[in-house]
RNA sequence: CGAGGUGUAGCGCAGUUGGCUAGCGCGCCUGCUUUGGGAGCAGGAUGUCGGGGGUUCAAGUCCCUUCACCUCGACCA
């Protein structure tokens, strides 16, 4: 065991195969398992913790911006819906139907949602009335069922969990302001908790959602150079409105449609987390989120005053701490692995030695730097390495990405780029969807988004050369 | 959904031209000794060989079918 990079043996290198190191760590770190239901996967309490960490900390944002929370019913009739042309359009090749209840056939089929714009629109329709009825900003936390043909823990799977918000707006510089509004909370999200840098833009009109004006997304780019589209925001329009007949009766007393957002993060963004920060020992988790930021390891527990001592600081600190003391007879070096692999920030050793000098020794799990702490004031001690955890997690992440977001300004440029090196492209783009089409095909690289920086590179196309005023982000995506 | 691959104990695997009571390592349980990077010794438990069907005197092994997972494509949070 003198070999300090191969210390799970159990999980796969990430250079010698990522894919497989992905799913040794969501198994290994015990966040997920299969189920008997295909492409559905549990989660188990590791990383359903997660989940609720990030769960409580971005419901705390949303209510701070005036949202609140409801639940809608996870059947949507089919006529409800049809009532959006392309909204059917885009989501009926993956929705799951349920055509029996007991033992009677239904007159109308129940799709399981994919989605609840057509829900939450149907309801609109009843409750808005009146200018003063605007706006209404709603959120529910649920899980949804999209028939994907290839599933991955986290990434892809057949039922997901999220959040989606739905609002409605008197005017349409309202509806827009919203969805901007929640396309940052989202990124500043994914900085300040998650640690993940994400480039904020514009969907083409090939990526965006079925239904939508606009889509707005943050951009995430994974340990291998690939793409992870990391949540959405959408603006509606009025197209919803009409299609639902959602109107009020404005200050004139002049009916007006209504303007509309939606917008959704996922579980998949903890795919985001594992493969943006995870190494070849397993997962590293951003402290803020980590459902344990303290393990302590007791050495040499039976020795008098170890336990004693390890009992003291876990109830001290677990005032201000997720923190977890293992006393189990496992060997110490086990524990630091497994702690390790689940990607705990913190590790802190408290032996003999430790009692002596009234110290214990902190390990980062970033760094693996040790670190000797007077018990005097641990908590700020603690406070401060978890705070220097999560900014060299996200400067770590900005480097890695920035180093590898490269610019094409021709089209073998362009090809060369893609082929030979994981990671971002910046092009121009004149906007035609065939140009946008080909790129796809013939490079493997979609357009991830129009950056909200639109600088020009150069005046004309990567791909055909005509005039260009469009700087694209292309790359190969989950 | 197309191409390829893998399913044998909790995990990783072996199992010969079909042949007797299906093995190994790790893990697990008990006891003692250990404890600052995955401990040692002794004893012990654990299998619908992924599921279903077939061929055969005999199937983990051959055939059909189905399910799951992995890889690469096409489609999507």
């Amino acid at each position: 065991m003198a070999d300090k990079n191969k210390l799970v043996e159990a999980i796969t290198s990430m250079d010698q195969d990522f894919t497989q190191w992905y799913t040794d760590v969501v198994l290994k770190a015990e966040l997920i398992d299969y189920s008997a239901v295909k492409g559905c996967m549990i989660l188990r309490p590791y990383g359903y913790a997660i989940w609720e960490n990030i769960q409580h900390n971005l419901d705390r944002l949303f209510k701070e911006t005036g949202h609140e929370n409801v639940a809608m019913p996870m059947f949507i009739p089919e006529s409800l819906l049809q009532k959006e042309k392309d909204h059917v359009e885009g989501f009926a090749p993956e929705v799951a139907w349920v055509t029996q209840g007991g033992n009677e056939t239904l007159t109308e089929r129940l799709c399981v949602r994919p989605t609840s714009e057509t829900l939450f629109c149907d309801h609109y329709a009843h409750i808005v009335h009146s200018w003063r009825d605007l706006p209404k900003l709603y959120n529910q936390w649920v899980s949804v069922v999209r028939w994907e043909k290839t599933t991955r823990p986290f990434l892809r799977s057949t039922e997901f969990y999220w959040q989606e918000g739905h609002t409605v707006h008197a005017t349409a510089e309202e509806a827009k302001e919203e969805t901007e509004r929640m396309l940052n909370v989202y990124a500043d999200f994914y900085r300040d908790y998650l640690a993940i840098p994400v480039v904020k833009g514009q969907k083409t009109d090939k990526e965006k959602f079925a239904g939508a004006v606009s889509t707005y997304t943050v951009e995430a780019m994974m340990h291998d150079g690939k793409a992870l589209q990391s949540a959405t925001s959408h603006y509606f329009g009025d197209g919803f409105a009409r299609a639902f007949g959602i109107q009020y009766a404005d200050r004139n007393n002049q009916l007006q449609y209504v303007h509309q957002t939606s917008w959704g993060f996922s579980t998949r963004s903890i795919g985001a987390i594992i493969m943006v920060h995870g190494d070849d020992n397993g997962l590293v988790l951003p402290p803020r989120i980590a459902p344990l930021q303290v393990a302590i390891i007791p050495i040499a527990a039976h020795k008098p005053g170890v336990l004693e001592k390890a009992s003291a600081i876990r109830d001290q600190l677990a005032k201000t701490f997720r923190v977890k003391l293992d006393q189990s007879d496992k060997m110490p070096g086990w524990k630091f692995a497994e702690y390790e692999m689940k990607g705990v920030p913190l590790r802190l050793e408290i032996g003999p030695r430790d009692l002596e000098h009234n110290q214990c020794v902190a390990v980062r799990r970033d760094t693996g730097e040790k670190t000797v702490l007077p018990l005097d004031q641990l908590e700020q001690s603690l406070q401060t390495l978890l705070d220097q955890i999560h900014d060299h997690l996200y400067e770590r992440a900005l480097q890695s990405r920035d180093s590898r977001t490269y610019q094409a300004l021709s089209w073998p440029e362009l090809v060369g780029l893609v082929a030979g090196k994981p990671g971002f492209v910046e092009a121009m783009w004149c906007g035609d969807p065939a140009c946008e089409q080909k790129i796809k095909d013939e490079t493997g690289a979609s357009s991830r988004c129009l950056p909200f920086d639109q600088t020009p590179l150069t005046d004309t196309c990567v791909c055909c050369g005509k005039p260009a005023d469009k700087r694209v982000v292309w790359g190969k995506a989950y």
